[in-house]
RNA sequence: GCGCGAUUAGCUCAGCUGGAUAGAGUGUUGGCCUCCGAAGCCAAAGGUCACAAGUUCGAAUCUUGUAUCGCGCGCCA
């Protein structure tokens, strides 16, 4: 759907483009862009196109203004008129009768109000989480879990065909550790008693698997060499930890179209055959028997190894791989989310695709910082290694999924992350996300009430949204109107927080709508006409509502429980 | 040392390809419930946009340098 500021962009840009040609403006059609006004007398929009035209015109930005002005009439009925202001901005009031179409193509829209054709049909991967099979996850990963998942609801939004993927590392020394800590676990509960070597998973988690082995397997690999038994240690460690991985995500609503194991697919394209290809590149050399691949002449600070000594691949190798098995399956674009621990990396995974042949322009990289947790006001100090971890799924449980989701993507993705657990659970604004459900379910309460007072179903039909004339409620209209406007910008700069700040600001302004009404000017009224209009603009702003919190993953309730306490059981009503 | 990220109100943070008087929440102070949901609303107070140069009609935004903090710098993943 297109937004009143776009059709009117698109007015302004067909009158500029006749102005150039006629040679009254003699110039190139320049690029423009109406940025939404601050203040009300400054109208609705603003172009600041006269003044950048100024110096190559060698004229008054005012006098370009004018002609702007003149040549742009009422833009086929959007406007109501134009102004020129300050140095030589052009400010653009829109028609009352505009944004009452406006509302009526969002009503007719339903669910495609939100959705733009910016991507148009522009195949994206989003490859987000990937944590390693050998722990569950924590809270970092939650975080990029959210960003990923959000971001790829979001380019569907702006109409790219998109696929989520999750990259398994379920091969190399890591899953080697988790077996071979399962197996002294294993024997722990077999009665032995043993010393944590240096390389060791000290989590929980990991006796729960040993206790499964045990189960399986009785004494039988007790006092086996590792020969024997560290294969089906690993696997199995592995299938239970995905198990869990899979478990959790799906109680936090995040979810994946391929799960792709480098196991399968190493053994599926064949390392040696990228590797060669890289070699006829030219990229590799052999020194102290490995083989580098010279990612230094691609950008990267060092070479790195691709085959070992003893002829193992690294994880590089088998990434640049997966990053050309991606390539190949005609990804225009490749959006990966990271924790900004791995911000290392980007370099030679572009090396890779760049010597592969490809644009290394095409992978991006969102680096999610840090998540700082606090419990209480107290540090909550992370470290997998030292099984310090905090779990995303004891998170959840504490939080609860809603809030826990809007306060990963509440910040942008390069800001760390303040996550005050004691915050998330409090029954404040603070805690903003119910804030929002609160909007949602007071438009629904409106809408009740007008049902209960035998107010007949509201029907769009000619003129009806006339009686919509009140300063707040076109601001309402403007800010549903801007909404696959946002949802674009937010997809495209890859920016979930933008969809949180933009919900913030729609609520606050039907809060204050409804508050300072609430004696005056009620939406359900004795007025019939009145009614029915707020009733359809309550309609599409509920409707608006609950599309920008699915986006978020978030529930839109239609009753908050006013007595339970936020993250228990029963504190928000679906 | 090098690379990436951050630095904006007491606190947590927005600020959209450079635009008009830098915003929001929270906290502080003071007002609003015979009301369609007060988990709400309104108002006040609170700023050297880390610092210094530069680019131009115009800089929180772009460039360079400096400072401080976080992350990374493995033939782990």
């Amino acid at each position: 759907m297109a937004s009143l500021r776009t059709k009117l962009t698109v007015q302004l840009q067909k009158t500029l483009k006749e102005l150039c040609d006629n040679g009254t403006l003699a110039c190139d059609p320049p690029a423009i862009f109406l940025t939404p006004t601050k203040q009300a007398s400054h109208g609705d929009y603003a172009c600041s196109a006269a003044m950048a035209l100024a110096k190559p015109l060698k004229a008054k930005p005012r006098d370009i203004a004018m002609k702007i002005q003149g040549a742009l009439g009422n833009a086929n009925g959007l406007l109501e008129k134009t102004e020129i202001a300050g140095p030589g901005f052009l400010n653009f009031f829109v028609a009352k009768e505009a944004w009452h179409q406006a509302l009526a193509e969002i009503l007719d829209a339903g669910d495609a109000a939100l959705c733009s054709d910016l991507g148009a049909g522009e195949k994206v991967l989003v490859e987000y989480v990937s944590a390693n099979p050998t722990g569950p996850l924590h809270i970092a990963h939650g975080r990029g879990a959210v960003t990923g998942d959000v971001i790829a609801k979001l380019l569907v939004k702006a109409g790219y065909k998109v696929e989520r993927e999750y990259y398994v590392n379920d091969l190399g020394h890591q899953t080697d550790i988790l077996g071979r800590s399962i197996y002294l676990r294993y024997a722990e509960l077999l009665g032995r008693s043993f010393v944590t070597p240096e390389d060791f998973y000290p989590g929980e988690y990991v006796i729960d698997i040993a206790r499964t082995l045990v189960e399986e397997f009785n004494e039988k690999f007790l006092d086996a060499p590792e020969a024997e038994w560290l294969d089906d240690f690993r696997e199995r460690g592995i299938k239970w930890m995905l198990g869990r991985i899979r478990e959790d995500l799906a109680a936090f609503g995040v979810e994946f179209d391929n799960w792709v194991s480098e196991k399968e697919l190493t053994a599926r394209v064949g390392l040696e055959g990228v590797i060669d290809r890289l070699q006829k590149a030219g990229h590799v050399y052999e020194e102290e028997g490995k083989r580098w691949f010279r990612t230094t002449d691609l950008g990267d600070d060092k070479d790195r190894v691709v085959v070992r000594e003893d002829g193992r691949t690294t994880y590089f190798a088998s990434d640049i791989a997966y990053h050309d098995d991606k390539m190949s399956r005609g990804f225009n674009t490749l959006i990966n989310i990271w924790g900004a621990d791995h911000g290392g990396y980007i370099a030679r995974v572009r090396a890779g695709l760049a010597a592969l042949g490809y644009d290394p322009k095409d992978l991006e990289v969102i680096l999610v910082q840090m998540v700082s947790l606090s419990r209480d006001g107290e540090a909550v100090k992370m470290g997998k290694r030292l099984g310090t971890a905090v779990w995303l799924a004891d998170v959840i449980e504490e939080a609860g999924r809603d809030a826990t989701r809007y306060f990963f993507v509440m910040r942008r993705s390069e800001s760390q992350l303040e996550f005050d657990l004691a915050l998330a659970t409090k029954k404040s604004l603070d805690n903003p996300v119910f804030y929002a459900q609160y909007g949602h379910a007071r438009l629904c309460a409106l809408a009740q009430k007008a049902v209960d007072k035998g107010v007949p179903e509201p029907t769009l039909g000619p003129g009806a949204l006339d009686p919509l004339v009140l300063p707040e409620e076109l601001d309402l209209i403007r800010a549903m109107d801007k909404a696959p406007d946002v949802i674009a910008d937010a997809a495209r700069a890859r920016e979930p927080h933008q969809v949180v700040h933009y919900i913030q600001d729609m609520i606050a302004g039907f809060h204050s709508y409804f508050s300072q009404y609430k004696n005056t000017e009620k939406v359900v009224s004795d007025d019939a006409d009145k009614t029915r209009a707020r009733l359809l603009m309550c309609r599409a702003l509920r409707n608006t509502l609950a599309g920008l919190l699915g986006i978020l993953g978030v529930s839109a309730p239609e009753r908050m429980d006013f007595e339970a306490e936020p993250g228990e059981e029963g504190g928000v009503t679906e």
